[in-house]
DNA sequence: TAGTTATTGCGATTTTGTCGCAGTTGTGTT
DNA sequence: AACACAACTGCGACAAAATCGCAATAACTA
């Protein structure tokens, strides 16, 4: 937490309270999270200050994007994971990644995503 | 397309006139395709039509999702490839897809889309 | 060809995200 | 500790994307 407060004022930024706010959620929280579910969780803080903050912090690599369900969900920065996620209900699990990097001639700094989808045993009876 | 027809019919749907607009575009086209812009070139098609007629395509898996800059495109189920995408011009290229299938046990029939970012060499400069 | 049922088109509405701007807050300096 | 200044917030308006209900219509079935 410390670390991430002196990255952004490294960075020329400020440590305001909403952005604390949205900081200290995502620290508590262990599962990712959308700007929408996340502004209600820390209503008093506004919802375009919400996502002001989370594209800042994403564009400074302090939270990772998971795209789920093509939706955007934030998360602390952490090790790198996938989700499978079942078409019918919604039921998902972990993924472990085993592979950080790519390499490419053309693009550097390369990261991925991935969404696994599929139909779980549940709903396949 | 005929394949296409039947399975639509078998599976208790009507083969109406948007929907055949919407499977003739897509047949034509050779990208992917966001719902906007897919109702932009078959206008005469309801815009609550083509999405509906997306959702029902996907739902029995005769069009895939490709989440392109957290925008879903739409394109006929085909050979599985990616993308990878600049995050500051957006250049992109294709990234062909080696591996089709994954083994769960919890889940069955999956697939996976994948997002790669990166900065191209030109924005690197 | 008539009956029934799913589907469409339309307009209204919801959801999601952004913008501009006046007022406030954080930070470094004196 | 108080000041000064830029960065930031909250607010309301706005824009874009997607969904919904419903009356009218079109597709399949007998």
């Amino acid at each position: 937490m410390k670390s991430i407060i002196t990255q952004l004022t490294q960075a020329g930024y400020k440590c305001t309270k909403p952005r604390k706010e949205v900081l200290d959620f995502l620290e508590k929280n262990h599962h990712a999270i959308s700007a929408q579910d996340l502004h209600k969780q820390i209503s008093k803080v506004d919802r375009a200050s919400v996502y002001r903050t989370l594209n800042l912090l994403e564009e400074l690599g302090i939270v990772n994007i998971e795209n789920f369900n093509n939706e955007k969900l934030y998360c602390l920065s952490a090790e790198p994971h996938h989700h499978i996620i079942c078409k019918k209900c919604g039921f998902s699990e972990e993924v472990p990644c085993t592979y950080e990097h790519y390499n490419f001639s053309n693009f550097s700094n390369v990261q991925h995503q991935m969404t696994l989808t599929g139909v779980c045993n549940k709903c396949n009876k």
